[in-house]
RNA sequence: CGGGGCGUAGCGCAGUUUGGUAGCGCACCAGCUUUGGGAGCUGGGGGCCCCGGGUUCAAGUCCCGGCGCCCCGACCA
């Protein structure tokens, strides 16, 4: 490509409210920000992009995934169409689809845009053990690339069982919390992790159950205040409503907080909070005093697993400006579910006993294996049955930060030889001088005959700019052709890894470069 | 919901106290000199100063009212 005809364009101030590494890749000229923070993704981010998406692909088409391009429907339609019979398993598909999640708040970054390149892979088997064992030969490649390409993630649990898995990078201002066991070492996502049974109600005098005058204790805090107990004695009922209508109340202890997905999978469908006018319907009573007995309407109880064996506790009398004391579940109400149903905390403790240590960061790529229900396939024996699947989606915008993050240095990226945006720049030191433009030309020519993907830079700036570039862009070899050099038959050649300089005779130079860019990531 | 800040060229900002020709840096355009680590000089283009009303001979600036954005705090019944 010559770079007089690219559209590169590069900065050179540091980019205001970017993380350094997306800042540097607005300088490289790789990527643009719109006004609502969605990304725009110009030609030599593309690159980067590519390279990036190719290493997955071919880790996918190696376990032999067919590339396919839809959009609109989900792979299992497809497979659920053309399947017939078990000897077409194990059969894989992949493909890239653009993800959409609405974000509330634009922050500029690739890892939160909007709409992100995801590549995703499907695959089915005959048994457990086939879909088992084409997900740990996955895993196995992609965990490999990760580390090719210089990032350190960490795989969690991304549901109550074992089938779903996530691998995130840690970072402060990422979107997923996980925790980490200290002991054991069981690492999961905030809303799946487990942890132990944390009953430690204040024990209270008397359980006999009391109506209290609380005139205005619309919340745990002036509760606690007025009736002189610790939030820790008190049941907090959080009202949500299902997605089939059902009213739902989640119990917690008045210092915790209901976690919504662990909710949603213990009332069997889907929550979400309630709103005020519901609040009133459902409790009969003013926003405040929600709690488990004497409800107006048939609800669903749900108490977490904390408070199943506590008692003395004190929580809102459906009726304004009371609450019960002394409560004992099981007794004053009897609960329809009991699970673990509150957000973890870093206190909390691992359900072997050991303390844990909450991480923040993103997702890279997430796994989920199940049985596709609906499908059924002709087995060996004749019978038919249902097929175990697996599901691998690679957030391609997540996995081009993470790498961009850490091939970050002081003047642009050092990116693995595989991912750069091209293998090679020849730079003309100056354009005015025609025997220096027409030897890097050739150079140049040479080198993409060779099926090197090469950049020329031919442009009429000075030196210092197409270096900067250069160095920017993190072409891995640099290729200087100048006046000087040229007249004793020498071009200077450099890696943007070591600062050494060497010159070579001009006859040598494409063959030293072929030699020197071997790819990095062995794909195949 | 409360408190604070901001709104002026594509971007980043000064100018508002004390009303008087619309400014600076970067970017952009033209030309010349340059070219071994982001060049220099000269010239140039570009504005509903967030919107609406008011005061005034005169408002980016003062007054009233909107709108939008950002930060901090509170917000689990």
């Amino acid at each position: 490509m010559h770079c007089s005809r690219l559209f590169l364009p590069t900065l050179k101030g540091d980019q205001p409210r970017l993380t350094p590494w997306t800042g540097m890749m607005v300088r490289a000229g790789m990527i643009r920000f719109a006004g609502d923070g969605d990304c725009y993704v110009l030609p030599a981010g593309r690159r980067v992009f590519d390279n990036i998406g190719c290493l997955f692909q071919t880790a996918f088409s190696r376990l032999g995934a067919h590339e396919l391009l839809f959009h609109g429907h989900d792979a299992f339609a497809l497979l659920l169409q053309e399947i017939k019979s078990y000897k077409m398993l194990p059969f894989a598909v992949q493909r890239r689809k653009i993800s959409t999640t609405p974000v509330r708040r634009p922050s500029f970054g690739l890892a939160f845009a909007q709409h992100r390149l995801c590549l995703e892979m499907t695959a089915v088997a005959e048994s457990t053990s086939d879909i088992g064992q084409i997900e740990s030969t996955l895993r196995e490649y992609i965990h490999s690339l990760l580390s090719d390409l210089g990032i350190c993630s960490s795989l969690v649990s991304a549901s109550p069982g074992e089938e779903q898995w996530m691998l995130v990078l840690p970072y402060d201002k990422g979107d997923t919390d996980w925790y980490e066991c200290n002991g054991c070492g069981q690492k999961a996502l905030d809303w799946c992790v487990q942890v132990a049974r944390d009953d430690m109600p204040v024990k209270t005098e008397t359980s006999e159950l009391k109506r209290l005058y609380t005139p205005g204790a619309s919340t745990m805090a002036i509760l606690c205040e007025q009736v002189g107990i610790p939030l820790e004695a008190t049941l907090k009922t959080m009202v949500y409503v299902r997605e089939d209508g059902m009213p739902v109340l989640a119990m917690v202890r008045g210092d915790r907080e209901v976690d919504v997905r662990r909710l949603t999978s213990a009332a069997g469908g889907s929550c979400r909070a309630a709103t005020q006018a519901e609040i009133e319907e459902i409790t009969g009573a003013p926003c405040g005093f929600a709690g488990p007995c004497n409800l107006p309407h048939k609800a669903l109880l749900v108490l977490d697993s904390a408070l199943a064996h506590a008692s003395g506790l004190v929580a809102g009398a459906n009726e304004a400006d009371y609450h019960l004391g002394g409560l004992v579940p099981g007794r004053d109400f009897i609960p329809d579910v009991i699970s673990t149903i509150r957000k973890a905390t870093p206190q909390d403790r691992c359900v072997c006993g050991c303390t844990m240590t909450s991480h923040r960061g993103f997702g890279l790529i997430t796994g989920s294996r199940f049985i596709l229900t609906g499908m059924k396939v002709q087995g060996r024996s004749g019978t038919l049955q249902e097929l175990p699947a697996l599901s691998v989606s690679v957030d391609v915008n997540r996995v081009v930060e993470a790498t961009a993050r850490f091939a970050l240095d002081e003047r642009g990226f050092n990116w693995p030889k595989s991912v750069a945006p091209f293998r090679c720049a020849v730079i003309a030191v100056t354009v005015r001088e025609a025997s220096v433009l027409e030897q890097a030309s050739k150079i140049y020519a040479d080198l993409q005959r060779a099926g090197l993907h090469t950049l020329l830079d031919d442009r009429d700036v000075g030196l210092g700019a197409k270096m900067a570039d250069s160095d920017l862009l993190g072409i891995p070899i640099r290729m200087l052709v100048g006046p000087q050099g040229l007249q004793h038959g020498y071009v200077e050649m450099a890696c943007r890894t070591g600062g050494e300089r060497e010159q070579v005779k001009l006859s040598e130079a494409v063959d030293l470069v072929l030699k020197k860019v071997q790819p990095d990531i062995q794909t195949i």
